[in-house]
DNA sequence: AGGCAAGATGACACCGGTTACCATTCCATC
DNA sequence: GATGGAATGGTAACCGGTGTCATCTTGCCT
């Protein structure tokens, strides 16, 4: 082996005196070995720093270990939890994340995934919302070949392979704690339409005040498109009616933080004057103030529990898998009418 | 080739009737081929839907095309701006974005790093702060054969496939707004030493304040991580001075964003009793109230040149290229006295 | 002692590309 | 008409692994 030149399993065979599939039982564990062997092999490995060559070995077993992570999602903070959570899984495997943020709105958006899958010939990939949300994409990615997980906030109609959030209830309970603290006449802030969390957020939060008793009021709801921008617009609208709410949910948090700017604008107090729930627990709910009573779903395991699902090929891994919210409550929910 | 099986380059070759090699010389695009044989060649490519393996092409040329991503990050906004720079520059290449978050603190980040290269063969990888400040792992890439590019806050020793910024001219700038704002008492809140970007902002700052003949009160000055909870810290310090600053540069927008806690706590109001400006302009900076004035930095376009230099082996990458920030002028910083 | 099954190992083709090198064809030149 | 060079395309080897199957030990049973 020339100077410079990584190793290869030839040089391990010829080193260690055996041939190179022997070299490869060794590398892939195959338990008929003798064990004086192994450990020859292994020594020698050690000696030369050798490490097998994944682009050979994927050609050799006409598979790869690259997982993909498909997504168009404006939360940063949920992005990298996701990237952390399944890096958690595959840290000590030999899988590697390779990521490609994409357009929704882009015309060529399934041709552009169909590239990516295909060019880069992925084991699997993982779909983020609401990219998830849409079966021809994921139909898409299967007939591509890849194993394919999806994360989302509720079941759907193909519950195979999905890793999933209750949204629905958690935002139910979170209308339940307004309840509890006084609220009757309690505001809403709506996704954008064709998001499956969005619509599921608002049946948690219709069913939180049927639960209560209450309807709501359309004078006092809105619809915004998850941005912040969009969540100041709703809040505007919510606090000019004739009888503004006491008490709002946003359905994320990015337009709570917009719903507090409407509010500070109007010369309002925020928790005094009006109490807001958000969704999400991103970084910034914690750092407005007041700091956002929000929902928190544990995207990072979820995550780490979805990539699971795709590298191990055990069969109970199709089965979905659900996971519980937590209500965080913080300052910006208080009681009603003030004590 | 049988259903279900991907079409290879001797499917190619043996329907278009010419030899695999002339495949090959049309999708490398060799210039000495036929135009007829080129066209025809192209057609059945183009019938089949034949992509080239990538991991045959990256064995038979022995490199592949993987950039790597190797972070330590709490900003999940830097990130992900890195991560769609890096794309907008890859996106039609045949190169992809693997990404390996680490933790800085684990006695294991060097051979983590290096059994993340050595495993996955990677072509080139890209260093974000505060990782890409230091030498010891820019050589480890480097000694691994990888092709490397750091981003940065500043020039470094080692000039080479640097993208920076100027966090140094940036601060002195902020600081002369603040100046001309009115403010004469001004605070400090310094980021994590052994940071060069912690480094950098705080010179910054001292050029600011010399450059107005002012001077740094120890008083009014503390060292934060970054981190939210280390700005209030030092936000309940500096308003608890004797003299509390009328106005305070945070060294990045999480911790502005303590501080601002911290003054609320306190009972009072900003931007009236206290002017702040912090850095790096994340999506917290706008959401917050009042919106923070900050500076912003061209993440994106810093982290799709750096993608440039990695991929193109032109001479030319190996310049270190700088970037301009920009003061965003926001509502957290009034003149004073109050006019 | 002979037979045999199981365990250990090796030889060789193959995965799907690329490269080195050679062969042919077609002209232009002398 | 012989010769040489450019244009074009073919053959075989190779990249670094893995699968198949054959071979060689070895221990154990009869």
């Amino acid at each position: 082996m020339a100077e410079g030149q990584k190793p290869t399993i030839n040089d391990v065979a010829r080193i260690s005196g055996v041939s190179k599939k022997t070299v490869s039982r060794v590398i892939n564990k195959s338990p008929l070995l003798n064990q004086a062997t192994r450990e020859k092999v292994e020594s020698v490995i050690a000696d030369l720093g050798y490490v097998p060559n994944p682009q050979a070995r994927a050609l050799a077993l006409r598979r790869n270990f690259l997982i993909g992570l498909i997504h168009d999602n404006p939360n940063a903070q949920m992005v990298l939890g996701v990237q952390e959570g399944i890096l958690d899984t595959i840290r000590d495997t030999e899988f590697a994340l390779v990521v490609h943020p994409v357009n929704r709105h882009s015309p060529t958006l399934a041709e552009d995934i169909r590239r990516f899958i295909e060019q880069q010939r992925l084991y699997g990939v993982m779909l983020l919302p609401p990219l998830s949300e849409r079966d021809d994409l994921a139909e898409l990615c299967r007939d591509l070949g890849c194993t394919l997980v999806r994360m989302g906030s509720a079941r759907l109609d193909d519950d195979e392979h999905l890793v999933a959030s209750n949204d629905r209830q958690a935002v139910s309970e979170a209308v339940a704690w307004l309840v509890e603290l006084g609220h009757t006449r309690i505001g809403f802030v709506a996704g954008p339409e064709g998001f499956r969390s969005a619509n599921e957020r608002e049946q948690g939060f219709l069913d939180g005040l049927a639960a209560a008793g209450l309807t709501l009021d359309p004078a006092v709801a809105a619809r915004g498109t998850y941005r912040f921008e969009s969540g100041k617009a709703a809040g505007e609208k919510l606090l000019s009616a004739a009888e503004p709410p006491t008490a709002v949910f946003s359905s994320n948090d990015e337009m709570a933080a917009g719903i507090l700017h409407a509010a500070r604008e109007r010369g309002l107090n925020v928790p005094e004057d009006l109490s807001i729930i958000g969704f999400d627990d991103t970084a910034t709910a914690a750092h407005i103030w007041p700091p956002l009573t929000t929902v928190r779903w544990p995207i990072r395991t979820m995550a780490s529990t979805a990539a699971a699902k795709l590298i191990r090929p055990a069969s109970a891994a199709s089965e979905p898998s659900f996971f519980l919210s937590d209500l965080i409550r913080r300052a910006s929910a208080v009681p009603y009418p003030k004590p």
